[in-house]
RNA sequence: GGAGAGGUGCCGGAGUGGUUAAUCGGAACAGUCUGUAAAACUGUCGCCCUGACGGGCUACACAGGUUCGAACCCUGUCCUCUCCA
C-alpha cells in the first residue's frame, strides 16, 4: 500500500464527519484490507451527483486496496427511511425491487470498481428472520436511545407521527453491519444515527465497531435544498452527456466551487485559484462551468463524449447554430405546425403549441412563424424555443 | 371509545354562494438582455376551435342535494392527520 496517500484529500474533501477519524487513520495505516459498507434502498433506482460524493470516496478507498460491500436493502425498502419526509411508501413487488436494484447497480459501478465490490442482498439474512429474532434485536435498545435522534426528537416534540416500523429501520441497518462485518460504513450525514446504532450492535455482538464515514450533502440545482430526486433539483448520473452539460451550465455561479470541491479531482491549489479568479472577476464563470461539465462527463462516460458535449453546447447554445444531428419527422404537406410540434413532443398539448406560436418561439429555416398554416419542403428545419430542432420529411398521401 | 382538523391546479398554499379557470409563491416554458442554458426583466402556464378578437368544454377527494347560480351551504361515502383514554 502506498504510504504517500493524500490523507488530506481522502479524509477532508467532501467529508462532513468521521467517527472516529483517529481510529480510521489507525486502521488505514494498519495495512488491513477494510470492508467498506454502503447500503441502498431499491425503492428508488436513480443515482445523482449528490450520491456521487460518497461513491467517489468508496472509489478512492478501493484504489488503496479496500473492499466495498454493497447492501441491497430489499427489506428496509419496505419500511422507508425515517430521514425522508414521507413515511408511507408503497410496498414494492419483488420484480420491481429487482429491476430497481439492477438499474441502481449499473449506475453505481460507473464510479465504483465492480471488481472490488461484494454485493449482498438483505433478504439473504432477513428472509430467515423469525419474530423471536425481531424481539431479540429490539430488546437491545430503548425508546430513549431512539428519541435522541434529532429527526425522531423533533417530530416527537412537535407531536408529529413516528411509525413503529421507522424505529425498526436503524436496527435492521445496524444488523447488516454485523452480518457483513463492516469496518467502515459510508453514507450521508443524515445517516449518522443509523451508523451509530450499527456500532453499538456490533459491539454487543462481539465485533469491532465500524467507523462512520459521512459525506457532505450536495446542494441541488436550485441552489437551496440538498440534491434529491423528489425535489427534482438533481443531475442524474445516468443522464446523457448533453443533458449533464446543460444542467451544469445552468447552475448558479456561486455553486461552482462547491461542485468542483465535492465532485472532481482538481487539486486544492487549483480550487483556491478558481476561488480567487471568481472573486476578483478575472474569469468568466461560464468558463469554469464548462470545465466542470467536461470533468463530470469524463468521469461518467469518457473524454471523447465530454468533448463532444462541449462542442455541441458551444455550437447550439452559445452560437445558436444547429446541432450536428437533428431528428427527422414525417409530416403531411398541409399539416398544421402546431400539430407537428405536439407530435414531436415539443409541446404537451395543442394549446401549449399554440402558446409557443404566439410567443414567437417557432421558426422554419430561420424565419419566424406566426400562423399555423405553412407549407413544408423536404429538409426544412423547424426550431422551437432556443434548442429544439426537427427536420421535416414531407410525406405525400 | 371520546374530541377535533383537513382533503384545491406539477408542488406549496389563498379563497368560504355570483365579475373565479380560480389570489400569491415556487417549478416549468417562451421572449428580452447578457462574457453564462447564471443573474435580472417581461410574458405564458386545464383542454379544444381561432393568426388575433372571441367562443366552447371540463375542473377545487367522491356521490347526491339545496339554489336562478356552489370550490364555497346540506347529506352520505372514502381518505389523511392530531389530541384525550
Amino acid at each position: 500500500m502506498s504510504a504517500k496517500v493524500d490523507m488530506n484529500r481522502l479524509l477532508k474533501r467532501g467529508v462532513s464527519e468521521i467517527i472516529s477519524e483517529e481510529e480510521l487513520v489507525r486502521l488505514l495505516n494498519s495495512g488491513k484490507n477494510l470492508r467498506l459498507k454502503e447500503g441502498f434502498d431499491p425503492s428508488s433506482s436513480d443515482i445523482h451527483m449528490g450520491h456521487m460524493v460518497g461513491l467517489r470516496k468508496l472509489r478512492q478507498f478501493q484504489e488503496l486496496g479496500h473492499q466495498v460491500v454493497l447492501i441491497v436493502g430489499d427489506w428496509t425498502a419496505q419500511i422507508g427511511d425515517p430521514s425522508g419526509a414521507s413515511i408511507t411508501r408503497p410496498m414494492l413487488t419483488a420484480e420491481q425491487v429487482k429491476a430497481n436494484a439492477e438499474t441502481y447497480m449499473r449506475q453505481f459501478f460507473k464510479v465504483v470498481d465492480r471488481e472490488k465490490t461484494e454485493v449482498r442482498w438483505q433478504s439473504e439474512w432477513f428472509g430467515k428472520f423469525s419474530l423471536a429474532d425481531v424481539v431479540k434485536l429490539t430488546s437491545k435498545f430503548t425508546v430513549a436511545q431512539f428519541l435522541a435522534r434529532e429527526d425522531f426528537n423533533n417530530r416527537f416534540k412537535a407531536g408529529k407521527p413516528i411509525a413503529i416500523t421507522e424505529l425498526l429501520y436503524p436496527l435492521l441497518q445496524a444488523y447488516d453491519s454485523v452480518i457483513v462485518n463492516s469496518d467502515v460504513e459510508f453514507g450521508g450525514q443524515d445517516q449518522k444515527f443509523n451508523f451509530l446504532v450499527g456500532r453499538e450492535l456490533q459491539t454487543m455482538m462481539g465485533q469491532h465497531p465500524q467507523q462512520c464515514f459521512m459525506t457532505s450533502l450536495l446542494v441541488g440545482t436550485d441552489g437551496v435544498q440538498k440534491m434529491s430526486k423528489s425535489l427534482g433539483n438533481y443531475i442524474g448520473v445516468d443522464e446523457p452527456p448533453n443533458e449533464i452539460y446543460g444542467k451544469v451550465m445552468a447552475l448558479a455561479d456561486n455553486m461552482i466551487i462547491m461542485y468542483f470541491d465535492l465532485l472532481t479531482d482538481v487539486s486544492d491549489k487549483e480550487l483556491a485559484e478558481f476561488r480567487r479568479q471568481l472573486s476578483d472577476n478575472s474569469i468568466n464563470p461560464m468558463i469554469l462551468k464548462k470545465r466542470l461539465a467536461v470533468e463530470l462527463i469524463t468521469q461518467l462516460y469518457n473524454k471523447e463524449q465530454a468533448i463532444k458535449a462541449d462542442e455541441n453546447f458551444t455550437k447550439v447554445f452559445q452560437k445558436r447554430e444547429m446541432p450536428e444531428e437533428i431528428e427527422e419527422l414525417k409530416v403531411n404537406a398541409d399539416e398544421d405546425i402546431r400539430d407537428v410540434i405536439t407530435r414531436a413532443n415539443f409541446a404537451k398539448s395543442r394549446s401549449e403549441a399554440n402558446r409557443l406560436l404566439q410567443q414567437g418561439a417557432i421558426s422554419i429555416d430561420g424565419t419566424k412563424i406566426t400562423s399555423g398554416k405553412v407549407s413544408y419542403q423536404n429538409g426544412n428545419i423547424i426550431k422551437v424555443g432556443k434548442h429544439h430542432f426537427i427536420k421535416v420529411i414531407v410525406s405525400n398521401k
